[in-house]
DNA sequence: TTGTACGCGTTATCAT
DNA sequence: ATGATAACGCGTACAA
């Protein structure tokens, strides 16, 4: 292995002097510089990240640390991320906490254990603690924490608002919300925006709160439609919770955009293509990521005590066919 | 920051016992053990990741080269790396190369700069050059390379085969193929698989090669509905390709498993919950990254040189709607 | 069984 | 502008 020791040799100067040229430091002359590129390139001379990482005591890594992979909203954020990162010159550790604190726990306990330069976080709860962390840089994103840092935030309520409105002005009468569980504080935004539209019409408010998964989607709806006031359209929180809406409404001969409206948050891939074409609420997945990533590499630069910033995005209503109501 | 000197000074030993003491080394006396233990957590000590990486030039990292994260394939091997690496002290980077050979070679480079201690990859080509990791263990998966390295792969063209033949034994009586390009293995080995199936039958063989991509999938349902001779059932060699395929079908009022038959490869997420149920060919996913996973953590473990080995996974056949035929 | 002392490859400080 | 050298914190060969 080739060291910094062996091109100071081969380019006849010191190793600080190497040192100082393969990082550009303009203190050294311009011909002693190229010199010694010419000699690190000739050896295939490789700087050791392991050595630099001790003596700078920290690395050129961020964790990202997710609250579920299969989501595409979280792979979506996780492209705007290393997009972002890769042009600072940082590589992305992706760590899946699967919404379970303990998982959660001890990816942040190795962020900091390795020292990573900065830390992007979805947390599971607000209560999330980052003290494992100790002092690492560290931008949230999705649901902000019971302390102050930088976050990354989206309209949700807002969002909620406008989807079942727009529900409403298509002509249906008895929108439902199925979003999910209550300790999830999105879930309950999006519940608080479908309430808020409700707010001074005289429709009977119905919300199920579920686990964000496909089959509670489907149960659900089953309980909503055999109901004593069944919903003739419904506002769903997500992605994977639309799925199970979808399957429950087909089985029984239910046609969205036809015989039940429908629209849900989170534009999934299969959103668009299947019939009829699902109508949503997108959320600004790869520019949050973006966002975040910016965020932290500011943080990272300016060391000193800064006031933590929020940033808000805000969300895109994506009419398709599902929450159009015929005749 | 409390670095080993201070265990040992407080527990009144050499930092080397200390060392020996906190790696479980049974050379220790154990009451003395104890007593280092005890002072460690006494004073929160935390070992230092990147000194220990710089002494033994190698992290606990592993670096997960994958080319499309948004692929919910991709993502369920990511989940059986990950929990694997997990149980074996590993952290995972899982880096996102996109189809791009100067993303995945920029990953592969900083991979073996920082020395990360394994790499699981699906390389983009055969061709992928891998010198950059120099000796770094490597794991291949879903493609194999021109290379001898330790690869886990899955039976695509018997899965294909199987496929096909389920759309005979329906009754369908001209299916055709939608796959990926013709440089992507992967997409030759299932239009293969869907040759031999038809081989010793009358039925003429239609192939489309598209990208992976679901307007693709339409754009080649298009074209082969329009052809001279229109097939009746569609064999598809990847989940995104199914998406426009049966937005296209839908958009011409055909309907899969009564009008037409359809048989996907991979098991989305969502394949299960649309109207009707997608058949699939489904491949274990999770189990083609434990399995990768576990042969790294043997090749690390056996530092010497050892003949290259080869995992080949089954894929499963799941009838659902698509695929059948009434009447 | 324990301790001393050196080395891992860089970067940064301090002379020159 | 350049060079010698001291850290960075840990693991381990060697000596005791």
């Amino acid at each position: 292995m080739v060291k910094i020791s062996d091109v100071a040799r081969e380019a006849g100067v010191s190793v600080a002097t190497v040192s100082r040229a393969l990082n550009n430091l303009d203190t050294v002359r311009p011909d002693l510089a190229a010199q010694v590129h010419q000699a690190a390139s000739r050896l295939g001379y490789r700087p050791n990240s392991l050595a630099r990482n001790l003596r700078k005591q920290s690395t050129q890594v961020w964790a990202l640390v997710i609250s579920d992979i299969e989501n595409p909203f979280f792979t979506a954020v996780a492209r705007g991320v290393e997009d972002t990162a890769q042009q600072n010159g940082y590589s992305v550790m992706l760590c899946n906490s699967d919404e379970d604190p303990e998982k959660e726990a001890r990816y942040l306990s190795v962020a900091g254990q390795d020292r990573v330069a900065g830390v992007i976080l979805s947390p599971h709860s607000a209560s999330t603690d980052v003290s494992s962390l100790n002092h690492i840089p560290l931008v949230v994103i999705d649901r902000a924490l019971n302390a102050p840092f930088d976050v990354v935030l989206v309209h949700s309520r807002l969002g909620a608002e406008q989807a079942t409105r727009h529900l409403l002005e298509q002509g249906w009468q008895r929108p439902a919300c199925i979003t999910g569980p209550e300790d999830a504080e999105t879930a309950v935004e999006r519940r608080e925006g479908y309430l808020q539209a409700l707010r001074g019409t005289e429709i009977e408010a119905q919300v199920k709160h579920q686990p964000f998964r496909s089959p509670d989607g489907a149960v659900a709806t089953a309980a909503l439609l055999d109901g004593d006031n069944p919903p003739d359209s419904f506002f769903v929180g997500n992605a994977s919770l639309a799925l199970g809406v979808l399957a429950e409404l087909s089985r029984r001969g239910l046609k969205p955009g036809t015989d039940v409206g429908l629209i849900s948050f989170d534009d999934a891939p299969w959103a668009p293509f299947i019939d009829p074409p699902i109508s949503v609420v997108a959320q600004p997945a790869y520019d949050i990521g973006v966002q975040a990533a910016q965020l932290l590499v500011e943080r990272i630069a300016n060391t000193g005590p800064r006031a933590p910033r929020e940033v808000n995005l805000a969300t895109t209503l994506i009419f398709r066919e599902s929450s159009r109501k015929l005749g």
